[in-house]
DNA sequence: TAATCATATGCGATAATTTGCATATGTCAA
DNA sequence: TTGACATATGCAAATTATCGCATATGATTA
């Protein structure tokens, strides 16, 4: 339920079409949130079906016509009682670790390319991330009361990658000293 | 497919019940990898139909038999070739970031309170970890190789606790500063 | 001209996850 | 005696995720 209301969340800011929407879960609020476009779609049909947003069909020329979703009184009061409520810590799938768990087995060079694309795809990401504080949060000492916590979620971002980044330093350290 | 590889890995090391499986996924393999028993049992099932593991019955007196599995040799070729895939980064969901993303909606000290409860989850999460560090890793310069590699998927599971402490600590501050 | 990309929205089948429930045998404490 | 806990294994329904496919309109490049 909770991609239901992450995009309640970015309504709550101003009306989107389901393609922006796609756009922003892959850009920004990707940092905490990926959504592919199809479940987008989907989860938008229901969140109209049960009255939580409204939407305006605008005729576009040369291109398909876009649907404007905007959340209604109903929806923001759903999201509202929906953070007021606890939520659990997430739990952790990573991939990667089950591969480096039974390195031995799967082979060191194996495991450290592996790592080492990681850190690349990781590296990326942390520029991208950085691009975004530069664009939208320039003076990060200075932020209103409505900035900041969107602020603070790309700083888990931020961090996040980092995190990351250094754990890969360190494993392949580990890995290449240990030889 | 991962959870099969997941116990895949754990089988490589000695025979496993799914009992003990889900008691590992609990514990030390938590720190990658989360699975309920619902999932571990029937995960087990279609490993032992794709003949990647077999199954021994052990009665056991005063309680229900024990089922114990083993990885097979056509188990471990499975494994390693898809070790030899490259694999994605994982997609990042966190419900709690949805809550502070629309936190001035939500309201400052709803946010707080839960940020305060997050942050002591991971402060007993990251005190179990340390706590196998203690018993497996004692030694942490002098690990053989067979033992760095679970040690690295341990040392990422301590690194992500501290730095969502760090997160949650950063957090208040502005949160707390900014009133 | 075909491939690639962009703007836009959508369907369906399969697999995985979540949640609740269940069985059997036993121990301990209020 | 009941509730909580432990050792063990399992089923089912609903929801979510994944992946492939699709439609329509257009632009650009090799």
């Amino acid at each position: 339920m909770a991609l239901a209301h992450a995009i309640l969340a970015l309504l709550l800011d101003c009306p989107f079409t389901g393609y922006d929407l796609t756009k922003t879960f892959a850009g920004s609020v990707g940092s905490f949130w990926k959504a592919t476009h199809q479940q987008i779609y989907r989860e938008l049909a229901k969140l109209e079906e049960q009255a939580w947003v409204t939407v305006e069909a605008i005729p576009q020329v040369g291109r398909p016509d876009k649907k404007l979703y905007s959340i209604t009184d109903l929806g923001q009061q759903e999201f509202v009682a929906w953070a007021n409520q606890p939520c659990d810590v997430s739990a952790v799938k990573e991939e990667i670790l089950v591969k480096v768990f039974a390195g031995a087995i799967a082979g060191t060079d194996t495991i450290c390319q592996e790592i080492q694309r990681h850190r690349q795809i990781h590296t990326e990401t942390l520029a991208n991330y950085h691009q975004i504080e530069q664009q939208f949060f320039a003076d990060r000492d200075r932020l209103s009361n409505e900035q900041t916590f969107p602020y603070l979620t790309l700083r888990r971002g931020i961090r996040y990658e980092i995190d990351w980044i250094e754990w890969c330093d360190e494993a392949l350290e580990r890995l290449t000293n240990g030889e």
